[in-house]
DNA sequence: TAGGGCCACTGGTCAGACCAGTAGCCGAGG
DNA sequence: CCTCGGCTACTGGTCTGACCAGTGGCCCTA
């Protein structure tokens, strides 16, 4: 029918999740704060007027978003969550190991990302030299690390591209890379089992992290993003066929510059 | 202390917990795959061995994260959903939410995933002809829309923006920029009440979207590109301080056709 | 003032009940 | 033989009350 007529679809709304839709507005609007505590279970019952388990089932919703999180004898009630990465890790995973987000699309997505970060971090260079500064020190660690092994060197790289996000400074545009980065590590880790020469790939990886900083430090955005396309094209295009590294590179590092 | 020992931290898990964990390696390992069924509640807490609370609470977190639904009376059990991309939109608004992300993180991060976007649906026009015919339907629809007010005229933006994002064919890509968007857009609806002329704003609006299919329809990833961050730009730097738009000009516009 | 004990509250789990909703089976009628 | 309606037994949603481990905070004693 052309005209839909005055009234709108209508589906019930379960009470759990109209607590939840409470608890979304109030956090939404300011009026609820991360840190915050909320009344007891008991007393929330009696605010809602619901039974206490249709209490838990909507805290048990809030709880797995990340919005609140309690202990058991706790009186203070539970407790207003501050932000956490958290959140975005188990959906991301879920996608990646159902295959409905290819490595493909993360990586894609996480040169967008991750490429912007780097750019954004050399245009803010001149005005964050102590951020710049630590960074010289984290591609320190980085072969301190990786004297040590692979587990120290992730471990210091995962501190690199931190650091690299702290002088950027966009803390949103961060988290998401560092959950599509973590996310992609950990799909590697247990899916494929192509062996890296472990000491190459560090050796390789600690060069470019130095040339990123290099370019970071001399205020080049779009050879900081470049470096930054580079870097995750010679890591990850062994994952990939000739055709889908093939328009990764025309994609990213075509044209200018190329 | 220097060496840790042989043991590692501990914690608790909760009944309900350790459900939802069986449940994930499952999903994870292919054993239960979308469309499936599972056991009614009864029988889960019998396979489990636990209380019906504690299995309802176990599936809420499971709902809740996209991963199954169900309905009441149906006598087949609950089913393993579909996993879509959208299963990101819940902790993405969230952590927006939470995270108190500023206007201008989120312009940014939209001109970084939108930008990417159109560029990427230009590199596709030729193998998805379809595609893009949709897209100078879209226009059209926007025009229609602009005709009837503002309301339709969003909803037709929309439109437009998920036919270049199909176009794109990076649905997870897609999914971020979405949620960044509608978010921009009730954080203007919400906190801001700048008046923009709505008229101009639609016809502005529409001109930009056409010079951006003609980007797209002659394959040109730069210009796609770089109509889209100019389209962003010229609708959101009334909201920015003078400084502001400069920078962001500076990022997404320098250099390179600048 | 500090530490320990205790109490009353907390959250986690459970059993059982009730009710609205639905899948599917069976029978009747066309 | 097919379709439709009625019915049953199961489903999920919600609730009440109970029990127990865990904890904050108060009070008392040294």
């Amino acid at each position: 029918m052309s005209d839909p007529g005055p009234f709108s679809q209508v589906k019930p709304v379960r009470a759990y999740e109209a607590i939840v839709a409470q608890f979304d507005e109030a956090i939404r609007s300011g009026a609820i704060r991360p840190g915050d505590r909320l009344p007891s279970e008991r007393e929330l019952m009696r605010q809602f007027g619901v039974g206490r388990s249709t209490v838990r089932e909507a805290l048990r919703v809030l709880q797995s978003n990340g919005m609140v999180r309690s202990r058991p004898g706790d009186r203070r009630g539970p407790e207003v969550v501050s932000f956490s990465t958290e959140l975005l890790h188990r959906p991301m995973e879920a996608l990646l190991n159902v295959g409905q987000v290819t490595l493909y699309e993360l990586i894609f997505f996480r040169m967008v990302t991750e490429g912007s970060l780097a750019g954004l971090a050399a245009t803010r260079s001149d005005v964050d030299p102590d951020g710049v500064a630590q960074l010289w020190s984290l591609v320190q660690d980085l072969k301190d690390g990786a004297a040590r092994g692979m587990q120290h060197f992730l471990k210091a790289d995962s501190a690199f591209h931190e650091g690299v996000s702290r002088v950027a400074g966009s803390s949103f545009l961060a988290v998401q890379n560092d959950v599509v980065r973590i996310a992609a590590r950990n799909y590697l880790a247990t899916n494929m089992d192509t062996p890296v020469r472990r000491s190459d790939y560090m050796t390789r990886a600690i060069e470019s992290h130095e040339l990123l900083v290099r370019h970071i430090e001399a205020g080049e955005q779009h050879a900081a993003t470049r470096m930054n396309h580079h870097t995750i094209l010679a890591h990850y295009s062994v994952f990939f066929s000739e055709d889908e590294a093939a328009r990764l590179r025309a994609f990213f590092l075509s044209g200018e510059g190329g």
